[in-house]
DNA sequence: ACTACTCTCTGTAGCCAATACAGACTCAAG
DNA sequence: CTTGAGTCTGTATTGGCTACAGAGAGTAGT
């Protein structure tokens, strides 16, 4: 009665990936950097995962999602996994991230706003006269 | 009257780097990438630079520095380079950049929003009942 | 059983945009 | 003449993946 060869619900790196929306290929990446565990073996070592690979995951993709670096998912994940850090901790991590990614913005407004100034003085003419040309050479 | 061995106002790589702000390897890398050219060298093969190589890396330091990516700044030199195209062609790089520029703003503000009243959830007590991890864990 | 196809495994190379370093050479001042 | 600074080259490293080659494993159809 063998129905099927494959245990029931193995998951395999191709279903990890599906499941999660990650890339085949990064999921190796992450195990290789240690931010996902090494997962146990079939006998012709095949990788074998389950639910706590899929949340797991799950997780660092979210936090990739919201523009943690690697380093600091792992960080993350050290609090979550040690339980040794308090929600202190985590609130530390997220607010210097939320720091950095203020810090970014304003950063791309004060280009949004040079770049959409010199343009509007764009005329359409021939390139030495053009304002984006001259914003850009001119300026220290 | 051997005054000074060197030329009057030869410009070496360091001399560049400090006249534009650019680092110094960063030179030799642009010239790699073909975004600056190849200077003429001494018989001792020095790089020995002038004006228009500064006013070049002014320019790329100037693009550079409102994010433009090499690939553009290529372009945007080619423009000026070539004289072939149009203040209208600088007009379009330029607008497409800004377009990136305010996706990435947008993509940046919704991920702060995101953080930030997450955080603001934040109690401050032992990790299995933080808002963040579980913000980051529960989340699709 | 055989073929064809897909999946997985590994290591390695490539991408961008630099930055850093080792080891050899050159130069200028004291 | 020595010392220290500058320059030269090629190559390695960073972050965060992505892609590919070539081998082995499993599966579906005939």
């Amino acid at each position: 009665m063998k129905v099927n060869h494959r245990k029931v619900s193995v998951i395999r790196r191709s279903d990890l990936a599906r499941l999660t929306g990650c890339n085949l290929e990064t999921i190796r990446y992450y195990e290789n950097i240690g931010v996902m565990p090494e997962p146990p073996r079939t006998s012709k070592n095949y990788r074998t995962y389950d639910d706590t690979h899929v949340a797991r995951l799950s997780f660092v993709m979210r936090s990739r999602d919201l523009g943690f670096t690697l380093e600091e998912i792992r960080d993350l994940l050290g609090l979550v996994d040690g339980k040794t850090g308090t929600c202190a901790d985590v609130k530390t991590l997220a607010s210097r991230h939320i720091e950095s990614v203020q810090a970014k913005i304003t950063d791309l407004q004060r280009i949004e706003k040079v770049l959409s100034g010199t343009v509007a003085q764009c005329t359409g003419d021939q390139v030495p006269e053009c304002a984006v040309i001259d914003a850009l050479t001119d300026a220290a």
